[in-house]
Order: C-alpha cells, then sequence, then structure tokens
RNA sequence: GCCGUCGUGGCGGAAUUGGCAGACGCACAUGACUCAAAAUCAUGCGGGAAACCAUGUGGGUUCGAGUCCCACCGACGGCACCA
C-alpha cells in the first residue's frame, strides 16, 4: 500500500487547526520559547519557495522544543501596507484592501498546506486599524520624546514611484523597486532620530547572539569614525571653516581646503569671493546632477577654486587655499575637508589633476624582527637617501648586488651636514657607481622609516630614508675606488623585475609609491615626518597627541561622527499608516489625542500622487480638514503615510499580546515572553528592519514600556534558494519554482524534507527536481518500514549505538541548523534498517519522534497506525546515553610517515601498549617497516596510530 | 577600494574542529523482479595497471593539513567620494 500523502496531510492539517494544537499557552509559570520568522508581505505572486526554507528551518526548532516541555510562541502575521498594493491600485483600480484581503486568503491556504506550527490565533496585519493604532501611539510617543521632527531638507526622490525614499531605498543611485533615477528634492518631512542611538545600536551587538556576518554588517552601515573638528581661521576675518577629520596627524601636510557645494561659507563671503560667477556656476551644476550621476560619474574629480579666500593651516602657520568640489558631501562631518594629498586617495587624486602641493608628513615603518630596538642602549638616528636611478635610453634600472651577504638593494647613503637629498644622492651615485652624467633629478614623496637594533655597533638605529630619482643623460663614468668596486656589483634590471629583485622592504616600498604613484593611507606601521612636534611618533599615537593639542589651544576638539542618517518617515502614498499629526497655523504641529487613536485612512477612489509628489490623501480635502488638538481653531491633517518598515518594527511584541486594545501588549505578557529567543531571516534585511526595529525596541525600553534592551536574542539568517541554473529566480529567466507545483507533487512533508537537505542552511542553493524525487523516495521507504516492524520494548543489541547516536546527533543538529547533516541521519539510519529487514517498535517510536519535526504529517499517521493514543507531537523528545554512544570496539587507522597504510581493531579503552603490540603484529606494518629506522610512535588515544620511520 | 562569505568527484554537499577525504543524496552502471517499461530491491561508482596522486594556486608550521599561518588566483554578497 502506497503512502497517500493528500489524504494524510489534510487530515493532520485539519485536526491541528480544529484543535489549536499549536498555539502558544497563556500559562506564564511554564519555561517559554519564542521562535520567530518575518512574516511576508502578501503579494500578489503568492509564496515564493524561499519563505518556506526559513519558515520550515525554525518549524523544525519549535516543534523539538515543544516536545521538550517549552510553552513555544511561533506566531504569523502579514506586513501588508506598501507600494505594489498600492500600484496594482492606480493600474487596475482595485482597492489596495481588496487586493490585500485576496493575497493574504491566498497566503494563508499556501502556508497551511505545508503544515507549519503557527498559532495563527495570534495572527497578525499591519494594516489593520487594531493594529495600527498601536504604529500610531508609537510614532505619537517618538515625537513627545523629540525623536520624530519636521525638516526640510533635500531627499532621495524617485521619478519613477513619485515618492521619497530612504537612503536605504536608493541602490546605485536608482529606485530600489522600480529601478527609475533618484533625484533630491527639497520637502518637509517627519524624520526619526535614528542618529541618537547609534551608539547603542553598535555597543548592545555585544550582548545578543547574532551571527557574526550580521553584525559586522550593522556596525558597517552605522559607520563610526573616530576623529576631531579643527577650526581652520580665515585669513583677514574673524571666522573659522570647520572640518571633520579622522586623521589629525596629518594635519601639517594639509596644502589645501575643501568645501561641498553647498556649504554656506560660500553665501556668506560672496563679496569677498573675487571669481563668485564661477563658484556659483559650480554650484549651480553640482546641484543639477542626481545621485545616479554623482556616484555614476566618479571618475574625473571637478573643483574650482575660491579665490579671495585663504585658510590659515592651524599648526604650520601656512596660507593655503580653498576649492569648492562635489567630492566633498554637505551631508557628513562639517561639509568641509582638509585637504592632505599624501594620504588620501580622493585628496590626492584632486592635487594630482589641479597640481596643488602634496607632502608627506607620514612615512611607512619597517621593523626588522630579528632585530627590534633594545632597552638601556644608545638611540641613534641616521638621515640617508636612496637612489632609484633610471637608465638613460633603456627601460632598466641600476641595482647593487651584494658580494658578500644577500643584499640586493638601490645605491644609498647618508645625508651629510649641510647637503639637500638631492645632493646626497647624486654624489652616492657617483661615489658608488661612478656616472655623475644627469639629465633629471627629483624627490619623491616616499620617505621611509626603520627602526632595529644594529648589533654591530651596539646601539637602536633610527632611519630615514628619504627617495630620489635619478634620470641619467648617459653611461659616461668616473672612476670609482677599488674597495667600492669590489663591494658589489651594478645591475640594470628591467623595470616589471625590479620590485621582486630588490630584497629589502623600504626600498620595495619607495620603488612601488615610484611607479604607482598614489597616496600612503596606511594609519597602522606609520610614523610621522615633517611635522614639528609629531615627528617620530607612531601614527596611531600622534593622532592622539594632535587631537590634545588641538583642545589645548582651543583650534577644535575631538569628534566622533556616524555614516548612519536619520530615518526619513514620510511616504508620498497612500497604503500606509497615516501619520496621526495635525498642524495648525497658530499651535504648529501637534499629535492628535491618544484617544482618538487609531486615524483610520480613509476609503478613497483615486490613488494616484499628487502632482509634486504630494500623497494621494493631499486630495481629501474633507478628510484633511479638522481642529486643533491645543486650540481647537481649524487646523490640517498631516496627509504623508509611514514607510513599510514602521508596522514591521515592532510586529515581534504584538504577538505577545495580539488582541490587547489597552495596550500594545500586556506587561506581563511582554515580561514573560521578551525577547525573541530567536529570529531567523534574510541578510536583505541586516541594515533597514533588523536596525529600525532595533532603534523602537531601545526607544521603547527607554520609556518603560517593554523589559528588555534588545528585541531578539539571536538572530540567524538563510541563503536564498536559487533556479534550477544557479541563477535568482524571477519571472524573466523562467526558473521560478511555485511552492503548490512542488506540495501538489510530492506532497509537503517530502518539500520540508528536501528544502532542509538541499544544502548548509545560511548558503544559497540551488533548486533541483532531481534532487527533491531523491527525498520523496526516502520517506517513501520510511512508509514501508512499517512493514518490518517486530516487538519491542527496548533498542535491540544490533541498533543500540546506532540509536543513540542519532537522537545526539538530530538533537544537536537542529540546535546548530545543521538540518542536511540530520536529513543524512535519517537516511543512513532507514539504509540500516533495510538492510536488516527489521526495525523493533522502540527503535521506530524513536525514529519517528526525531523525524517528526521534520516531516510532520506523516510521522503522525505512521505513530497512529502503530496503535498509539497521544498524537506524536505530545510526546517528549527522545533523550539518550551518552555512554551508550560510544563503540566498545573501533576500528583506528595505522599510518607510516603521515600515510594510511592499514587499519586495525581495537578496544575503546586499550592500552597504548596493548595498541602498540597489534600494529607491530600486523603483516602490512611488519613488512613496510622491516628495512626501516623507526623514529618515533605516536598514539592518539581511540583516533590514530602513526610510525615515523628513516 | 573597504567589509564579509566561499572554492572538495559529473552534480548538491559530508568530514566529531588538526587524525581513514568524498558521509548522505542525485546522476550513472550492473544485477533481481517483469513479456517489456516504470516503480521497487540489491551491488558498484574521484583518478591511476600499480606504486601512488588528489580538497583553487604556490609556500610554511606539524608525526600528520580540506581544516592552522603567509602570499596569490577566482566566485558570490554588502558598502562605496562617509575625509
Amino acid at each position: 500500500m502506497s503512502y497517500d500523502f493528500k489524504k494524510v496531510e489534510k487530515k493532520w492539517q485539519e485536526k491541528w487547526e480544529k484543535e489549536g494544537t499549536f498555539n502558544a499557552k497563556d500559562d506564564y509559570t511554564l519555561p517559554k520559547w519564542y521562535g520567530l520568522i518575518e512574516f511576508p508581505y502578501p503579494s500578489g505572486q503568492g509564496l515564493h519557495v524561499g519563505h518556506p526554507r526559513s519558515y520550515t528551518a525554525l518549524d523544525i526548532i519549535a516543534r523539538k522544543k515543544r516536545m521538550q516541555g517549552y510553552n513555544v510562541l511561533y506566531p504569523i502575521g502579514f506586513d501588508a501596507f506598501g507600494l505594489p498594493a498600492e500600484n496594482y491600485a492606480i493600474k487596475n483600480h482595485i482597492h489596495p484592501r481588496i487586493t490585500t484581503e485576496n493575497n493574504i486568503k491566498h497566503f494563508k491556504e499556501q502556508l497551511k498546506s505545508i503544515g507549519f506550527s503557527f498559532d495563527w490565533s495570534r495572527e497578525v496585519n499591519t494594516t489593520d486599524p487594531k493594529y495600527y493604532k498601536w504604529t500610531q501611539w508609537i510614532f505619537i510617543q517618538l515625537y513627545k520624546h523629540g525623536l520624530a521632527y519636521k525638516a526640510t531638507m533635500p531627499i532621495n526622490f524617485c521619478t519613477g514611484c513619485k515618492v521619497g525614499l530612504a537612503n536605504e531605498e536608493v541602490v546605485n543611485g536608482v529606485c530600489e523597486r522600480c529601478g527609475s533615477p533618484v533625484v533630491q528634492k527639497e520637502k518637509s518631512q517627519w524624520m526619526l532620530r535614528i542618529t541618537k542611538y547609534a551608539q547603542r545600536l553598535i555597543d548592545d551587538l555585544d550582548d545578543v547572539d547574532f551571527l557574526d556576518k550580521i553584525k559586522a554588517q550593522q556596525i558597517n552601515w552605522i559607520g563610526r569614525s573616530e576623529g576631531a573638528e579643527v577650526n581652520f581661521k580665515l585669513e583677514g576675518l574673524d571666522e573659522s571653516l570647520k572640518v571633520y577629520t579622522t586623521r589629525p596627524d596629518t594635519i601639517f601636510g594639509a596644502t589645501y581646503m575643501v568645501i561641498a557645494p553647498e556649504h554656506k561659507l560660500i553665501e556668506k563671503y560672496k563679496d569677498k569671493i573675487t571669481n563668485i560667477d564661477e563658484v556659483e556656476d559650480y554650484k549651480k551644476k553640482a546641484a543639477l546632477k542626481s545621485d545616479f550621476e554623482r556616484s555614476e560619474l566618479n571618475k574625473e574629480k571637478t573643483g574650482v577654486e575660491i579665490r579671495g579666500i585663504k585658510v590659515i593651516n592651524p599648526l604650520t602657520n601656512e596660507k593655503i587655499p580653498v576649492w569648492i568640489s562635489d567630492y566633498v558631501l554637505s551631508t557628513y562631518g562639517t561639509g568641509a575637508i582638509m585637504a592632505v594629498p599624501a594620504h588620501d586617495d580622493r585628496d590626492f587624486e584632486f592635487a594630482t589633476k589641479f597640481n596643488l602641493p602634496i607632502k608627506q608628513v607620514v612615512a611607512p615603518k619597517f621593523f626588522d624582527e630579528k632585530n627590534p630596538p633594545r632597552e638601556g642602549v644608545e638611540n641613534t638616528k641616521r638621515h640617508v637617501v636612496c637612489d632609484i636611478i633610471k637608465h638613460p635610453t633603456e627601460d632598466k634600472y641600476l641595482v647593487l648586488s651584494h658580494n658578500d651577504r644577500n643584499w640586493k638593494n638601490l645605491v644609498m647613503g647618508g645625508i651629510e651636514k649641510g647637503e639637500t637629498p638631492i645632493e646626497a644622492a647624486v654624489r652616492e651615485m657617483t661615489e658608488e657607481t661612478g656616472y655623475y652624467d644627469t639629465k633629471n633629478v627629483y624627490q619623491i614623496n616616499a620617505t621611509t622609516f626603520d627602526e632595529f637594533y644594529a648589533d654591530h655597533k651596539k646601539v637602536n638605529r633610527k632611519i630615514i630614508q628619504e627617495c630620489v630619482v635619478i634620470e641619467l643623460n648617459s653611461l659616461d663614468k668616473k672612476e670609482i675606488s677599488e674597495e667600492e668596486a669590489k663591494l658589489s656589483e651594478r645591475v640594470w634590471i628591467d623595470k616589471d623585475k625590479l620590485y621582486d629583485y630588490i630584497n629589502i622592504e623600504s626600498q620595495k616600498f619607495q620603488i612601488d609609491m615610484y611607479f604607482n604613484n598614489k597616496a600612503y593611507c596606511d594609519l597602522n606601521n606609520s610614523v610621522s615626518i615633517n611635522s614639528d612636534f609629531l615627528t617620530g611618533i607612531d601614527s596611531s599615537d600622534a593622532k592622539n597627541k594632535a587631537i590634545d593639542y588641538i583642545e589645548e589651544h582651543k583650534l577644535g576638539e575631538r569628534k566622533v561622527n556616524y555614516k548612519l542618517r536619520d530615518w526619513v518617515f514620510s511616504r508620498q502614498r497612500y497604503w500606509g499608516e497615516p501619520i496621526p499629526m495635525v498642524y495648525c497655523e497658530d499651535c504648529g504641529w501637534n499629535p492628535i489625542p491618544e484617544e482618538e487613536l487609531p486615524l483610520v485612512l480613509p476609503d478613497i477612489e483615486d490613488y494616484e500622487p499628487g502632482e509634486n509628489g504630494e500623497s494621494p490623501l493631499a486630495k481629501q480635502t474633507e478628510w484633511i480638514k479638522t481642529k486643533c488638538p491645543c486650540c481647537g481653531k481649524d487646523a490640517r491633517r498631516e496627509t504623508d503615510t509611514m514607510p513599510q518598515w514602521a508596522g514591521s518594527s515592532w510586529y515581534f511584541l504584538r504577538y505577545m499580546d495580539p488582541h490587547n486594545d489597552k495596550e500594545l501588549a500586556s506587561k506581563e505578557a511582554l515580561k514573560y515572553w521578551s525577547p525573541v529567543d530567536w529570529y531567523n531571516g534574510g541578510m536583505e534585511h541586516t541594515t533597514l528592519h533588523l536596525l529600525y526595529s532595533r532603534f523602537w525596541h531601545k526607544f521603547l525600553y527607554d520609556i518603560g514600556v517593554v523589559p528588555t534592551k534588545e528585541p531578539y536574542q539571536k538572530r540567524t539568517s538563510h541563503g536564498m534558494i536559487l533556479g534550477g541554473n544557479g541563477e535568482k529566480m524571477s519571472k524573466s529567466k523562467g526558473n521560478v519554482i511555485n511552492p503548490d507545483d512542488i506540495v501538489d507533487e510530492f506532497g509537503a512533508d517530502s518539500f520540508r524534507v528536501y528544502e532542509m537537505f538541499m544544502g548548509p542552511f545560511d548558503q544559497t542553493a540551488p533548486w533541483s527536481m532531481e534532487s527533491i524525487r531523491g527525498c520523496s523516495k526516502f520517506l517513501d521507504r520510511v512508509w514501508n518500514l512499517k512493514d518490518m516492524v517486530v516487538d519491542g520494548d527496548e533498542f535491540s543489541p544490533k541498533f543500540e549505538k546506532m540509536m543513540h547516536k542519532a537522537i545526539k546527533k538530530v538533537s544537536s543538529d537542529i540546535e546548530e541548523m545543521k538540518f542536511n547533516t540530520a536529513v543524512a541521519t535519517f537516511m543512513t539510519m532507514v539504509n540500516e534498517f533495510y538492510k536488516e529487514k527489521q526495525i523493533n517498535k522502540a527503535e521506530y517510536k524513536v525514529f519517528l519522534q526525531l523525524l517528526n519535526p521534520f516531516a510532520p504529517h506523516m510521522t503522525e499517521e505512521l505513530f497512529k497506525e502503530l496503535g498509539e493514543e497521544k498524537d506524536i507531537s505530545q510526546t517528549p523528545w527522545p533523550t539518550y546515553d551518552e555512554s551508550k554512544t560510544i563503540d566498545d570496539e573501533i576500528e583506528i587507522p595505522v599510518q607510516i610517515n603521515g600515510k594510511v597504510k592499514t587499519t586495525i581493531k581495537i578496544l575503546k579503552d586499550e592500552e597504548e601498549c596493548v595498541v602498540k603490540d597489534k600494529v607491530r603484529e600486523n603483516e602490512t606494518i611488519k613488512s613496510l617497516i622491516k628495512d626501516k629506522i623507526v623514529v618515533k610512535e605516536i598514539y592518539v588515544k581511540g583516533k590514530i596510530f602513526n610510525i615515523v620511520v628513516k
């Protein structure tokens, strides 16, 4: 009799639904476990095969936790506000509420057909006024605590959707959803002050168990940097230009300043600027560039010098010019920078293009690990120069190859008193090589710093090594001393072999700098040079010393900056939560009284956004009219709505007490269920949803609403499922798999088992129709096992070890989300049972219990067929005996020189000497070592025996 | 450029964390059953005649390296003029 999955799965799904089998209990004395998956957006396409990967994984964990005695909350709901329903409405004139209702209905059927153990009694829907009442309530609390504010500022405006977007919704300068170009537009927007929480959003990651890559991405996104704000005085004016820098140690190398096109300095000193027309023209052009153009056109730097204004570098007291350029962002730091072209790639590029001076103030530090500087010996300094000597006619460079030691280096030597590096370089060249006829000699920004203990002189040495390029005019030579000639050979090396030929690190660096003209930006392993009181100090220390100096002399202050911006919270759209704010001519913006919540979204016919990107609600003149909550005069409602991220920023709290109409959830429920024990979702939500919801949660914690600082104790992430061709599933590629078809053809259990078996849970995996057939075959074999069942209340000796091992393996694999190897364990077990053509009742029961979270329908049915009264989901999770997972007799490999030659059988606790005897008696080993000398024997207990022979 | 992940048979992937590389599945081959096919069951399956060679490449540490270290190459994901 073959397995009729359609009948069986339907039967159990109906029973679970009718009895509410998996509903969480309101008994707060039980140990709890709260598992969460990201609730879906009910799109018209229906469920994607990616959804069940995450849902099945946590379903398995939830089912196991229930069997282990936990009161489990595994809820589901729908994140149903959002653009697709609204765009669909604009096209087809069907109210988004209708579309959403239909889609949700479809989603529910699909979800139920896969047999997830969700608590459907707690289903939430973000578009339900009973739900968004509390979304609005949270907004009002944010407003009351100064975290929501209205600001007119340039926002990202999608030319396609006609809507303002958060930075997070702009990808490569185009709209994340529709792909249209995004431009900047001035608009009055509601903003949320997430930046106030930036530091806590980083710090509190220490207390939670998130995958490292998730933490790293969040920290990266928040983008903390440490540095200083420094004031550069404007020459002849009582005003300073404030800049932000993370490298105050390079301030001696600041040779010009740059301000963003939007910087207010220009407006203020219009009259002083002698080329104001040129500057304003540049400003105008920059303003016209869209985000897309700004990021796309980042190849060539542009800019204009602001003539008539100079600033004073407060450390060098030099007068330096100010430029305007759009490579400086108005929205980060102070919108102005000090440019240090020698040590910043962008400044270097700009300075090179506009011929601005480049001054090296940081040198790489080379450290001889074999001869580190010692304590208590004399410190000596040497100032030397190194020559890059170019052949007059060929692309070759002169190198000295030493005869007495393995040194291959450029010509170098000490700079003598009163000599410039260039003079010294030429003198050294002539002394050591005889060449003197130069065409072109110049120094490059490639000075290095060496520090080591010089054994032959018993002193510590510090060497500053300048770098001079000499282009020879001819190979004419003077005599050189015999001594010099003996010391080394003079070799001409091809340009492309030079770097590898030289074996002195500092000179390799100089060669690299010479050929690949660039900025040197490394803060670590570097030293300040040409920097007055900072000279000789390690860069990371110099950075702090510089800030101390700046603060002492009132030139500026230490400052931390973040890349994270405040959250643009307004959308000029219909299908979202109305923002519960009212504007009155006299009182300004005020929230509506909380008793009036929810502020219900009015039913409308016309969903088109307004001309200027106004919300469709802006046309609802009757709805807009209201009274001021403060003075009672005529006032108007806010017509923008909230972004889709609003409803999902707190939904996990509502699940705890979803029908409460007094609070977003009761204190008791919040206390019992918080925090979410395990939250699984996609990596694509790491920087948006995850950060936003952590922010809201922290705010709710601050105002005493929730009991924990962090909403989620543990966060994991599933890999994407690709199409059969290894590409992302998409309609246009025709590689989309519909879950309904799979469930229809193979059944829910096969679908679940396959999605868990397809590969490591956190990695992407391509869909394979052949492989799911294999999983289906496996379940058929499980079904047919019932004809091999014999009596037995205990594990049979044959299978006892295997059963204990399997309980251990499956239990830990589930906790570690190694579902693929858990399924492999089941398959191996079934193969073993088939080999014996027998399985006893005790083994069969435990096998079904272990498999139940993966294949809940079939295992329930088989368990009942066995004559058990209870449902299998109501039985306790099997336990194992550690001592019974260890084999008494084991086979260990015997190696000779690390190569496996044979294996021997030993008892698990066999003494080393007994094992040794067994090895010695082994014929294979005997013959292999008979005319060799045994140098060493290594026995790792119960693992391996290795003989080292000569 | 920066951050992160990953390179193992024809394919998806295992490997107790430094100890028999290729578990388990797919595909393939052979056999049984069948008039036959499918399904099912059983057996085999990295390369090589063998010694041996094999975990992206080249070094290193170790009695022993897929696993650790260094340098490269390649793929994917995220960020990107953030000073």
